[in-house]
DNA sequence: AATGAATGAGGCTTCATTCAT
DNA sequence: GATGAATGAAGCCTCATTCAT
């Protein structure tokens, strides 16, 4: 388990996972150069290998650490809300809330660039997957027994990923619908 | 514009396309390299070039066969289908079905593949994938009027589009439940 | 187990073997870039990697033609010979003959060399030696029990090799004392 | 010329060769890294650099204080010796103790590393090695002179350094036969 | 059409060395 | 003296692409 930098603006370490992060979603893992990345930073890329054993540990940190953080973020959020469509709600604008955020970290590198860790590293950030997979299995799970969920938690956790991931691909937080109405209409879709 | 022969057994085009396709799927279009195409075709990867000019334009024209392929299919079995909810559930049923086609070629390549195309290619993909798209947008703007469908069109393409290619993640066409019922619930997820 | 072509002179692999040999005896296999064989063969660096995985392999490779074509030359030169005296004459005028061949396969690569190997290497070429100084304990052990030898088999053998070995340091083939007078007074140490 | 620093526990430059005497026996001088050594004395990488000019610098010197205090040890046990056999089994007695000092200090480097060093320090180790031969040719002239050896002085002691250096890749010092043992066994080689 | 050796650019990584703190 | 981040050259290796056969 690495210490958390992602956030820190003075860390090396931070600024070359941010960097990384920006690549990471605009080319992809294998597209993206080491040099690509130290440039960014604004060092030489065998510097990186001062903080990182290689590139692929660069992307299995972000990756972890961009979970941590938004658990963090549903914790806070979440705090003394009980109502389960509220708690739902909360989730899914965490989720979106990570994918578009201003720093540039993207969470929909969780989902595509997957296969580029090798096994060791696969199977480290599955288990804080499936942790955090698990959070939205027990607030749809609630849901459904509430009698406010037609379909099967499962089945509408993929959904929401599906259709939450996407988002990357054509919203725009700086337009004219916020991040919050959006969130509403992805709720109201499993849940009425 | 090519010859199609994604669905040709015999054309020797046709068995790299449908090589390309599963390993794209795979590994993704960077890892995977020429020599694994052809060894997969059984040939040697200097003979690929035979065929095609290089590796990206096996690419765009798996892509492109692969829209025309979907495109094909909903033609076939939207004919004489007039309520729009069933149209709408044709198409569902068809892209799903394009993404977790038995032939192994995968739809989710279009959108997980973009950024590897070149300017040239990409801007030929695009043309088709719009044609595509306004497709999906006459369906539910017609179920919109009907009143039919609470959400925008757009909005509900979006959301369909990321959920129905999320399913290559999680979904087993093997499994329980079938494409048909998995269709059936991505439609009522937005219609009702 | 690999085609053995050190000596054909055609033979691509060969000509990149060859190179190494003078040129691992020259600077030693890690001073020794893939730049440098290719440069002697007359061949960019990456086309190395046609015939050769990688460069430990060349190592790897390169070890074990050395000692099987010591073996077959050994073999060739026994043929008839039944005086125990006169076959270590024989072993000793080949080894020394390997260590300074003409075509520069310098045999002292095997003992100098041994900590570059990896371990799965490592074994292959153990057990080749292990055989290849077995033939040795066996003609030195008839020697001591014709009583012609005052010292231990494996003593001598170690005597022997490294004084043989160290030749290659100081000996120049071209020089006054022919290879077989330096054979015979090797011998003449250890027997008498 | 440096101080001599090898035998002394408390210097800092004395550790540092110390460490590096090990590791290049090890995995020799190209496969050492400088951090290596550093982590082997407890210091960072960085840190070396204050003692020594460079890489090469540390193999220099270690050198040349392999070859003095063999020398000095030469010099203390020869003390009284005027027998030129007996003389010889002191030489041999002293080299073979200083290519399996206990201390790790590994005499045999002076021989396999030779070609890691520049054109300027090998010409300086050069000159201590070119003194100290000279000492062997004068003890084995001697035993010739006396009639008590049958070959060359020169060619005994290529046979004598190649057999004493060769002893490090089989020999125990902790095994039943002695140092001592083992050098009249040598002696007993080439003198009789 | 196919082969397979060769190319050559470019990728990741290592490592001796420097230097501000 | 020590630190440790940074350098930058160089190393090994990969791989799309070419081309004579």
């Amino acid at each position: 388990m690495n210490q958390r930098v992602l956030k820190d603006e003075a860390s090396a370490k931070g600024k070359v996972l941010r960097a990384a992060a920006v690549l990471f979603r605009e080319k992809g893992f294998a597209r993206t150069t080491v040099r690509d990345i130290a440039a960014e930073v604004g060092i030489l890329s065998g510097s990186l290998f001062h903080h990182f054993p290689n590139k692929e540990s660069i992307l299995a940190q972000l990756m972890e650490e961009l979970i941590l953080g938004v658990e963090e973020e549903m914790d806070e959020q979440s705090l003394g809300v009980t109502d389960n469509k509220r708690r739902l709600a909360v989730l899914v604008a965490c989720e979106l809330s990570a994918i578009h955020a201003q720093t540039g970290t993207g969470f929909s590198i969780l989902m595509t660039e997957w296969r580029s860790l090798g096994k060791t590293n696969q199977a480290h950030i599955l288990s804080l997957r499936n942790r955090y997979e698990q959070r939205w299995l027990d607030c749809l799970s609630a849901l459904k027994a509430d009698g406010l969920m037609p379909i099967e938690p499962t089945l509408a956790r993929h959904f929401i990923r599906g259709a939450a991931m996407e988002t990357w691909h054509w919203y725009n937080p700086k337009g004219a619908m916020g991040l919050n109405r959006l969130a509403e209409q992805l709720v109201s879709l499993v849940s009425r």
